[in-house]
DNA sequence: AATATAAGGTGTATTTATTACACTAAGTAA
DNA sequence: TTACTTAGTGTAATAAATACACCTTATATT
């Protein structure tokens, strides 16, 4: 990395964390970097935000850019902005984070050649990543852990139609702990946010249980609801 | 407003969202500006980071140059960064903000000049405010009330030693809405994090009430707790 | 056809937190 | 002494959270 490089005053940059949930794992999206400095290193999806453009456009525009996806709503979470957190001049980063449901949706196309490819990588299993993503990564996965207790974020990680065992999973892989089936059954029952479906798991070699899908619609109800505490 | 300004490409500012609680009444702390664009008009504090200096220590000393205050400990918040936010370039602020304690804390003096003063100003009859300093201070105030439900911020704007009715009070204020009085003690003497002190209210024309305190030691471990979920 | 396997699906009792609600006690001021 | 103003207190009802174990059902194997 002792390359010469060129040296810049003030720029702001995004960067982008975005969960996936495929086969029981929690995902996020890596670029494999095409440019200095950290040519080659993984690297959260991320790039610098254009005069003309506000930084919710520049997420958008970048995430198309670098890993093929559009559309995507992402929230921002944070902003960092130490003195040396480039190694080319000084720029402060805006975190966005989305979750996006995989449907078997496999490797990416990047479109500007800027990364080389785009993967989904577990959790888990992250390889060393460049600048300070680990940071970054690990600011947005506490904030989605915070966030799934009072937001139902996972039904944007699932596919359409679920059972109840695999939505447990993913709670238990979000929170990073063990719930109990009877209980959690329960509760999520109870929101009255889920809607059974006619319908069964296909495929497995054991009984298949039953579908779900998410209900937009009341889950609207009770939020708004929930909005007006008692006193 | 039509002077002649120089133009700036990109840079950075912080504003800051200070919360008081004074007089039965949530302030918050306004400058009145000494330089264009906005001359005169009430402001945020805030101002343009350096380029060697963090987000977290610019806050700082922003802070301290426009107020005097110093040492105030501030989280951030959101970041703005719509394209004309700033009619003289392209500015992304980083807001964040604080709760102080204000002991009978009067006006404030700007150590730089860029503010003729720095004035708090009751959150229910804010004047108009430069640039998109209205959207900041919504989102901070909204910030707060979220952040009161989980975390016993409310201390920090207390001075030292309150009675449950000003703590209730408080509450009300930034909860926008009246608490019964038994529910409200019963809840907070049940979490243990109040001290109570053997001294009692003076100088009120009324029955004075028993003083509290705060016990940050309890507070910890109770925090400890509550991080560990249940099953 | 019988059996093994693997996940699906279910209920109850206990504890804890939340809510609703109204009067007496104590100190100060006139 | 009286009037005023805030302090301070308890209980019953309801709702939410927790702990806990077994039978059912579909598939695969022999």
């Amino acid at each position: 990395m002792k390359t010469t490089l060129p040296k810049f005053d003030s720029v702001f940059s995004i960067d982008c964390v975005i969960f996936g949930f495929d086969e029981g794992e929690l995902k996020i999206l890596l670029i494999e970097r095409n440019e200095e400095p950290f040519k080659d290193w993984w690297a959260l999806p991320g790039y610098i935000v254009e005069q003309d453009e506000s930084i919710d456009n520049a997420a958008e525009r970048i995430l198309y850019e670098l890993t093929g996806l559009r559309g995507i709503y992402m929230d921002q979470f944070y902003t960092f902005g130490d003195v040396n957190r480039h190694p080319q001049g000084r720029v402060i980063t805006v975190a966005y984070y989305a979750m996006i449901r995989l449907n078997g949706t496999k490797d990416l196309k990047p479109v500007s050649n800027y990364a080389s490819k785009a993967v989904w990588t577990p959790v888990n299993d992250l390889p060393k990543l460049a600048f300070d993503h680990e940071k970054i990564f690990t600011r947005g996965f506490e904030k989605i852990r915070n966030k799934i207790s009072y937001q139902p974020i996972a039904f944007e990680l699932l596919p359409e139609k679920f059972t109840l065992t695999q939505l447990q999973h993913l709670y238990e892989v979000i929170l990073t702990k063990k719930l109990d089936k009877r209980n959690f059954r329960k509760k999520m029952l109870n929101y009255g946010i889920l809607k059974e479906l006619d319908e069964k798991q296909k495929g497995v070699s054991y009984r298949a249980a039953k579908l779900y899908k998410f209900d937009r619609r009341k889950y609207a109800k009770l939020f708004q609801k929930e909005l007006t505490f008692g006193k």
